[in-house]
DNA sequence: CAGGATCCAGTGCGATACTG
DNA sequence: CAGTATCGCACTGGATCCTG
């Protein structure tokens, strides 16, 4: 059994692609319910998703940034302290993950 | 450039990213969005998406069918015809991926 | 015309190790 | 701690060819 998640980029040249882009990542909705639900920084991903190693998270939260989904708060102290967040606009994508999800159900 | 747009397989152990998985390929958005305009046969689908190739539209109709999101009507007639359509649980795709599509205006 | 079978390039992501 | 670089393997999907 494979647990190979990210399917390929899609055409990205229609608004419904777009939005799958962006959600598609084998962590991301992980990252984006864990974001939902409280600000975390790298360290809580990976005790929350230890089945995942840290380049891919650190990766896919930076295509969420890149994506203006989730931003970033650096503490600038030493050891670093990163701490991110939904922006408003990934705020706007919990509906439609939602949504996602009562489909699920059925399947 | 990249055209690659699936990314992998989700872990599919909760509903969101079941629904998911079902939707992320390259064409699969397309081939959704065409059968819920009309039913329509392989050859149809290539003429709309000339940028497919046969083996990949074919291969992801054929996981939709596996997903119970589109049915096959096989006419048992040479040379062959076989028609796609959207089952009901399909149907109830198409406003998921819709609010997809309000969501991606905006990036 | 539907749809396999092959072959192959590009990509996702895990493991690991290293830096400031 | 956060973040990056390297390596390696599994998977997506394009091209092409073949059959009934």
């Amino acid at each position: 059994m494979s647990t190979y998640s990210r399917k390929t980029k899609l055409k990205a040249d229609c608004p419904m692609e777009r939005a799958l882009n962006v959600m598609t990542g084998k962590w991301k909705l992980a990252l984006l319910c864990e974001l939902n639900r409280r600000n975390a920084r790298l360290v809580d991903f990976e005790k929350k998703n230890p089945e995942a190693s840290k380049r891919t998270l650190a990766q896919q939260l930076g295509e969420l940034v890149k994506d203006g989904i989730v931003q970033k708060k650096d503490f600038q102290v030493y050891p670093k302290k990163v701490e991110y967040s939904l922006t408003s606009l990934g705020k706007e994508l919990i509906p439609v993950i939602q949504k996602m999800g009562e489909f699920g159900e059925k399947l």
